[in-house]
RNA sequence: GGGGGAAUUCCCGAGCGGCCAAAGGGGGCAGACUGUAAAUCUGUUGUCACUGACUUCGGUGGUCCGAAUCCACCUUCCCCCA
């Protein structure tokens, strides 16, 4: 199976422009491709991972990989999927996260000569002169043509400035340029990017008369209908110190039944016949599947020993063993009253609740244990010698801690 | 530039001058049921020294015994006209 048909297996391709010759280029390993990551934050997260994860295979595919770091549109903001505007951000902001996401991603794609290769846009866009662009590339946009594109349909109605309406512009031009720059002839992106890719092979078209090519990837949406890779307290990081690598663990372990094996299929590298066999799996026999997700993604994000403790840590606390590497919270005397300290007064310290009401009513409705003994008495205590030896506090089925009295 | 409207707790959104820590929904958290899933049901969801007290309704002042609610100014956003 070549890469093209094993990215469709994958379910990996949502739209392209031209499907046979894309096939063919990609097949023969004759694409340089680009993809581009706006720095809206300090580290990578899940849906940028599937886009690496996409270079990569291509990249083994033969093709050449062109990672464009969007330092010079960050400063628009892209108005697609969105409803409201972005907050600006700081050239020091942008900076910073260029620098992150430069150090993160060396560690899935091999940059070097004739191998992958890395720019920011922001070499070329920050110098560009209004006038000029307005004659250059201005006459090659109509606005009519614009406005009725999907990306900005949301906007419409809440209203859009005049900045973020150019974000498809600058889009655009950055094909352009890596089109006569770097012979840069496709470029991938999430499927809300469509209309703004469509904007750079028309321009290519328009003023050089080639033909470049655009393809994006599924965006991973739970049975729901929701973006995945997002928690409650936001995204799932790729930086160990914004998302740990147990919670990262966690959060693929704990996906739902019917994504399972969509996750895996587009996530991992797992060999396809290998999960067309998992196809067949069903009920609690998933647990199983998720723990292959977790695992692999682990491994492929944070390195196989970080996967082994992730899993070793899962297993040793949902399987009801002894809990191995539970994240520890080392407490001082000062959170001692007379020789003892309070079940709140550890929770709080154990950063397991935010405010001594939480930790008031998780005991009060039973969901505090400690070393595995329901706690149901908001005045229970625990003195030094028991604190010294370590408490193991657990917050309903998913939050640990152990306290050290030191 | 002219006219009109809005700002409420994590989000959406109700809110009579006192009975408002503020309806309802969403989300979150916890419990039951399970498979560390989903669905369902129950409880809970400002803080604290928790049958009480304190701080919240864009900001600043004011009226009043009493203000999320009334007045003035300011800030931000939206709509209509130009």
């Amino acid at each position: 199976m070549q890469i093209y048909e094993e990215l469709v297996a994958r379910g990996l391709i949502a739209q392209v422009t031209d499907e046979q010759e894309i096939r063919e280029m990609v097949n023969a390993g004759k694409a340089t491709f680009y993809i581009g990551f706006d720095p809206t934050a300090d580290s990578l997260h899940v849906g940028h991972f599937m886009a690496l994860c996409l270079m990569k295979r291509l990249q083994m595919a033969g093709n050449r990989p062109v990672v464009l770091i969007g330092g010079g549109t960050a400063y628009i903001g892209d108005p697609s999927g969105r409803t409201d505007m972005r907050s600006m951000m700081t050239p020091e902001t942008i900076q910073h996260n260029c620098d992150c996401f430069k150090k993160q991603m060396e560690r899935f794609i091999e940059f070097g000569e004739d191998k992958a290769i890395m720019v920011n846009n922001a070499d070329w866009l920050l110098g560009l002169n209004y006038i000029e662009l307005l004659r250059e590339v201005g006459a090659c946009f109509s606005v009519n043509r614009m406005l009725s594109a999907e990306c900005y349909k949301q906007r419409m109605e809440k209203g859009l400035s005049f900045l973020e309406f150019n974000y498809m512009i600058m889009q655009s031009y950055d094909f352009y340029h890596l089109y006569r720059n770097y012979g840069c002839n496709m470029q991938f992106g999430g499927d809300d990017q469509w209309s703004n890719m469509l904007g750079g092979t028309e321009l290519i078209r328009r003023k050089l008369g080639k033909d470049a090519h655009a393809m994006t990837i599924t965006l991973l949406l739970n049975s729901e209908g929701k973006k995945m890779g997002k928690t409650a307290s936001g995204a799932v990081w790729l930086d160990p110190n914004k998302t740990t690598p147990f919670d990262f663990y966690q959060y693929w372990r704990n996906v739902g039944d019917a994504d399972v094996l969509k996750c895996i299929r587009m996530l991992t590298f797992l060999p396809l016949e290998e999960i067309d066999k998992m196809d067949a799996w069903e009920g609690s026999q998933l647990n199983e599947a998720k723990d292959i997700l977790a695992y692999e993604l682990t491994k492929l994000v944070h390195g196989e020993a970080e996967a082994e403790a992730a899993r070793a840590s899962s297993r040793a606390l949902f399987g009801g063993g002894a809990g191995a590497d539970v994240p520890t919270v080392e407490i001082g005397e000062d959170v001692l009253r007379d020789g003892a300290a309070d079940i709140l007064t550890l929770l709080v310290s154990a950063a397991l609740v935010p405010s001594r009401s939480e930790a008031r009513r998780a005991v009060e409705q039973g969901g505090v244990t400690a070393n595995d003994e329901k706690v149901t008495d908001i005045r229970t205590t625990f003195d030094a010698e028991t604190l010294k030896a370590g408490v193991m506090l657990r917050r309903g089925k998913k939050s640990y801690k152990k306290v050290v009295l030191n």
